[in-house]
RNA sequence: GGAGAGGUGGCAGAGUGGUCGAAUGUACCUGACUCGAAAUCAGGCGUAGCGUUUACGCUACCGUGGGUUCGAAUCCCACCCUCUCCGCCA
């Protein structure tokens, strides 16, 4: 969520940056609201006022035991009582309605953030390692996995649908081998502190990190069935009617499957305030991640590239304001580090303001080298969400004047496990189908030096 | 799943319809005393929004959402969460 201040005090320059992301505000719209929200707050809170110091004067007349003055100042209350409670609701409607305009505006570009439209506008920043050359026909994963024996998408299509992958043997161990190696990793040479978190979340943090309300449809929903006493119910038992069929009414309260650690981890932080000693605050965890997919059929539907599950591992810092793209740096290197043990080439490239997503004020991906497609695919996205979602999470630090102030939030892939596993067995595959494992695996894989039929 | 207790400021903890945004303690900040510190004394000390924007004024917030009332932390209803006991359970 942006500030509101920002958007009272220099709308035209907010529309501005907004408009370098793709993004078309409103200006007409949230001027409208923000006239009918001061009237009508100005006029409800001058009545509640009224009402406030005439309801103290009846208190201090009834100290008194002056009935009738009591009478007096009931009647000049009783005027403007139905005004004041249409204003209440009419001032309620306004805010909800900023709120929710509010809610679905995206965050602004850092101003280094290059400008562009697509994928296609994005910065080369750095390139690690050469594409792997082969002096044979490289296989895709798929050839490569199903060759082993240790890949079945036909049967984890029976058992769930599509978009799902099951593993066996040897390769279901690399998998595992490849998240323990990344939280090793990530907790004894850089820092972070290992969490295990729920994997399903209420919505109040999926709006924190800024999923909702905008991409409900990226997301699986896992509703509960509740129920809640219909109106007016309660107060027939009390008078002695026996609840009726009918008598509760089911509400919906939704889980959501999390389509990233980044959600319950970040919102670890949320309604809080931490003290400043404690930043910054640095995190990881090795999650499954649950997404529809929703719009991208015919996409990547061959192999395990785009799947409706598939585990990450993590990154997250929780940082001071003036600290957070040196954290973003830092965040970045140490997702470099692991394609780097691995041995992976890769290419880090850092978002257009067309291409970064929702929340992010800037975003580096790091794309990893597929030998079968022939090019970089994203296997890590890093970002800086600046305080865009700490001020949806009112997450807070107290600083150095003892003042609540909003964090700052970071988060990246350190890195995608399905992805990883992709890489690894493309670029380490053999002329005979074999693939070797990469020696910083090999402890994990009981010794294991390469994976065959 | 059944029975009971409870959710108040950073923390602890009063408050059961009328100067209560909330006693008191503690933590923290300032000042006095001191060579300095501790102890002691005096004062200050919540968050957010709005209006003038320096001083200030108003509004909201006592788990959440409704309701009763001129007035609700306090009464009523629902929900959420925590704790204790019993049952069940990976």
């Amino acid at each position: 969520m942006l500030d509101i201040q920002a958007l009272r005090n220099d709308l035209d320059s907010v529309a501005k940056r907004l408009a370098s992301r793709g993004y078309d505000l409103n200006t007409a719209e949230l001027k409208e609201l923000e006239a009918e929200r001061k009237e009508v707050q100005g006029k409800k809170e001058y009545l509640q006022s009224q009402r406030n110091s005439k309801s103290k004067e009846i208190g201090q007349a009834k100290a008194k035991g002056d009935e009738k003055l009591v009478a007096e100042i009931m009647a000049e209350v009783a005027e403007f009582g139905d005004e004041l409670k249409q204003l209440e609701v009419a001032d309620a409607i306004v805010q909800g309605k900023l709120k929710e305009f509010l809610s679905v505006i995206p965050n602004m570009p850092h101003a280094s953030v290059p400008e562009g439209k697509s994928e296609a506008d994005n910065v080369e920043v750095r390139k690690v390692g050469t594409p792997t050359k082969f002096e044979f026909d490289v296989k895709d994963h798929v050839s490569i996995g199903e060759g082993l024996g240790g890949l079945d998408f036909e049967t984890a299509t029976k058992i769930a649908g599509a978009r799902f992958s099951l593993l066996k043997g040897p390769l279901a161990r690399l998998h595992r081998a490849l998240a323990q190696f990344m939280l090793d990793t990530h907790t004894d040479k850089h820092g972070y502190t290992e969490t295990y978190v729920p994997y399903l979340v209420n919505a109040e943090s999926m709006r924190g990190t800024g999923q909702l309300p905008k991409f409900e449809d990226d997301l699986f929903r896992v509703p509960r069935a509740k129920f809640e006493m219909k109106e007016g119910a309660a107060e027939r038992a009390l008078q002695g009617e026996i609840y009726q069929r009918g008598s509760f009414e089911a509400k919906e309260e939704n889980f959501y499957l999390i389509p990233t650690a980044e959600v319950p981890v970040t919102n670890m932080v949320r309604d809080e305030i931490v003290s400043l000693e404690k930043l910054p605050m640095k995190f990881v965890a090795h999650t499954p991640c649950f997404r529809s997919e929703a719009g991208s059929y015919g996409r990547d539907t061959r192999g395990m590239i785009r799947q409706h599950q598939f585990d990450k591992v993590e990154l997250v810092q929780i940082v001071h304001p003036e600290k957070s793209y040196e954290g973003l740096e830092e965040l970045l290197g140490h997702a470099e580090t692991i394609l780097k043990k691995l041995g992976l080439p890769y290419r880090v490239v850092k978002l257009c303001t067309g291409d970064m997503g929702f929340s992010a004020a800037m975003t580096y991906d790091i794309e990893v080298w597929l030998p079968a497609q022939n090019t970089y695919r994203e296997i890590s996205s890093c970002s800086n969400f600046e305080s865009f979602q700490a001020r949806r999470m009112q997450a807070r630090f107290r600083n150095a004047q003892g003042k609540p102030e909003l964090l700052h939030t970071l988060n990246g892939s350190g890195l995608a496990v399905g992805r990883t596993l992709v890489a690894v067995l493309e670029n380490y595959q053999q002329a005979d189908g074999s693939v070797i494992v990469p020696e910083v695996l090999r402890p994990y894989m009981g010794g294991m030096e390469k994976i065959s039929k």
